[in-house]
DNA sequence: TAAAATATTCAAAATGTATTGAACATTTCT
DNA sequence: AGAAATGTTCAATACATTTTGAATATTTTA
């Protein structure tokens, strides 16, 4: 049976402890003790929408989680904040933001004076569609030709169903068609949003 | 990190208690019972190239495989061909041909004289990607519209960010309307291969 | 350079999904 | 109807991925 992802985002009682903020006195320490900001319902419920996004994708639940809330939070965030306010681990947020990232899903932000990198969301979809694309998709269609001969040299000449095979295999040729034309097409139609 | 998945067909080694059982008397029994025929070259590279590709899409290997057989092979096969050839359980089978078959990727195919139901690959890109687009991509879009008009309630109109969040909810409400359009688009588009 | 801050890695644990196979249900045949 | 054949379901198990968090690596500051 074919995977289907829950979608419920309810981390809901767990608030830390500490105390609250005060301005910069203890260089860091204050800073990471500080108990993150509850999300908002609007962030709340960007990261529940989020979740089903990318879980329809079979992306793990912490990837749309990061992205949620970059996505509805105007300042940018650092890789603390991000762990923090979702109550990740440290590693689920640094490869979330990692994987994101690499996708061109997130942007890095360089903040004057600061150390700690920060992230934002990119929602353009164009670059959104053409980083999926790129990174998940196009892999799978490179090795294609080279795949497709070592399917033609398979077939056994001398069988009497040879014909129906190489029917076969025009067939996925015509495929791969279809995707080079589509692809691009794509692109260009998701610039426009 | 994002799921990736093993592609090799490697049920080689299966040396479990495939006892040679006797051949019967009964002669449905010796349908059943004869060892089924090895899979071709072709038939071995068409299951290891569809592993690959339902891959891609995260969708089991059983499911692969049971196209890639179906896909490259001429005649029709009943469930009990499937599961003696791929050595799958009778689940497996009945579940990914079930599966198949609500997308549209399986055709049933019913045989003068023979009970058991057949069946064939669909390789229309048209009708495969329909079915896909339909079962796995459009439910997700359906509730859309409820979950936007969730996300823009959701916005505190008193906060100093409400001007972002509706920037973003808006943002959100174009690419809804940008699959509106390409996914129409995509289906012509594969009518045509 | 040493110490502090920040970021990443990775083995183990937790979680989630796929597969199996025997029980059950259904249909067809005699 | 009873028997045989066929098809489906589902609890248990096997397998795979994700998450965690402590250890490690890297960068920055003083």
């Amino acid at each position: 049976m074919p995977p289907v992802k829950k979608t419920a985002f309810t981390k809901g009682g767990s608030l830390s402890e500490k105390k609250p903020k005060a301005p910069q006195a203890s260089r860091e320490a204050n800073l990471e003790l500080s108990p993150p900001p509850p999300l908002t319902a609007f962030q709340l419920e960007s990261v529940a929408l989020f979740i089903h996004v990318f879980g329809a994708l079979s992306l793990p639940r912490s990837i749309g989680e990061i992205y949620g809330l970059l996505f509805s939070t105007q300042d940018p965030l650092s890789l603390d904040d991000v762990q923090a306010r979702l109550q990740l681990s440290r590693g689920s947020a640094s490869e979330g933001l990692r994987w994101l990232r690499s996708l061109g899903a997130v942007n890095q932000v360089y903040l004057a004076g600061i150390r700690k990198e920060h992230f934002t969301a990119e929602t353009s979809l164009r670059k959104l569609a053409s980083g999926y694309l790129r990174d998940r998709i196009a892999p799978h269609l490179e090795n294609g030709p080279s795949r497709l001969s070592g399917l033609e040299s398979s077939i056994d000449l001398a069988s009497p169903t040879a014909h129906f095979e190489k029917s076969r295999v025009g067939q996925i040729a015509g495929w791969y068609k279809f995707f080079g034309k589509a692809l691009p097409l794509v692109k260009v139609l998701a610039g426009k949003f």
